[in-house]
DNA sequence: CGGGATTTTGATTCCAATCAAGTCCGGTGG
DNA sequence: CCACCGGACTTGATTGGAATCAAAATCCCG
């Protein structure tokens, strides 16, 4: 599996944001690639860029002393990562497949951030909507069984990558099961249930196709 | 269970926010005083103010369908809560015990963000602190065992109320299960049992003793 | 001292993890 | 073109940990 497909066209929640500093000064950032699987910052690192997806996944996560690893979202075109506050990555950053980032340097941020009123309430909103996310994320791992956060994922997946029933996904069951908080065989299995029950259909692994969205959603709880 | 001593001498994370709302014009804000267990305000409501919490503890939650209720987060003296983009609250706050709120509204922020950039840049840092929470309490409720959880609590909770040995507790059990995603029967049990493991010591039931904190640590994973 | 709520403890059940084979691809080389 | 290979995914059998169901103990307050 070297060459998945991903294409995201992605009207990112975050792209407003990300307008301001890739349509203003494109010179100010500097284009990256990165191939599957391959590290764009570690966890414990230093903090001296954020990021702008152009194309692609990104996943930001975190391991565990154990060997686990927890995955805190993925960052799909436009979306914002790796601006969080204090010197030091508290996560590592990941290409879920091949892709193309732009870096923009943090410090110059503050002090754009104090002379551009527009461009920090941009950034406000950003981190308001980070925010919100996290606490979305949280409420997909409470207490929920898994064909709700299964469920509650697909929504949650479809509404960011695309619309319509046919959903793609980039990210590889491990992926799945690393962002749930469960294991690849609990969302193997879920995903084969649904499907029996005409929730859902499998043509290809990464490709999901919606048969009863009400339903999906009134399973997600 | 009336009259729970809720006392948190907290040296609040988002102080340093909360400071320019608090000193400079008192009168901005008005404050309000809450009964244990009065709702602050509901999911759903229109979300006019924002607040800081003078003294007391505030829980925000989520409710769902079928009765099961998600704890996002535990305020206390100096937090701010209630501050989110969309006109609509995404979650109740509620008072876990008797305690007093300054609430601003969220309109005027707007426009004074603009002219105080000094304020727009503690308004960001407040929100990639909660953004940050939020993260880690979605990491809390990954996949992580009954022990691993409630230590991750115990730690998180005794560096947000005060910094010696001795925690207490402001909110329930129940509380604490509806924030880790557990059940009341499993955090009791498991309390019960870093307790037999002398890790801790119950004086009362909102009284707890860490007796080895290293240890309390290590279970943390 | 009594009564109700909260918490603890115990017994059992159930869901998801673990352990263990299989199957299905996509890619490679004969 | 086909056999083979290896990784990702699926499926099956069993185990284990937390939920559930149920009851006792404790605390708080009148």
């Amino acid at each position: 599996m070297k060459t998945q497909s991903c294409t995201n066209p992605s009207l990112a929640r975050q792209a407003i944001l990300a307008h301001s500093f890739a349509g203003a000064e494109p010179q100010m950032g500097s284009v990256q690639n990165f191939v599957q699987d391959r590290e764009i910052f570690a966890q414990g690192a230093a903090a001296e860029y954020f990021y702008k997806v152009v194309s692609g996944v990104v996943r930001t996560c975190k391991f565990l002393v154990d060997g686990r690893r927890q995955i805190d979202a993925f960052h799909v075109a436009g979306d914002i990562f790796g601006l969080e506050p204090g010197a030091e990555r508290p996560l590592s950053a990941e290409a879920v497949c091949d892709c193309t980032v732009i870096a923009y340097r943090k410090n110059r941020l503050d002090g754009m951030a104090v002379h551009d009123k527009n461009l920090s309430w941009e950034l406000l909103s950003f981190a308001m909507s980070g925010m919100e996310q996290a606490r979305e994320h949280s409420f997909l791992l409470g207490r929920r069984s898994a064909v709700e956060k299964v469920a509650g994922f697909l929504l949650a997946w479809a509404e960011k990558s695309q619309r319509d029933s046919m959903i793609s996904l980039a990210m590889s069951r491990q992926d799945i099961a690393d962002y749930l908080g469960l294991t690849i065989e609990t969302v193997s299995r879920t995903l084969s249930q649904l499907e029996r029950d005409n929730v859902i259909d499998l043509p290809s692994v990464r490709q999901i196709h919606v048969l009863n969205l009400e339903l999906l959603e009134d399973l997600a709880a």
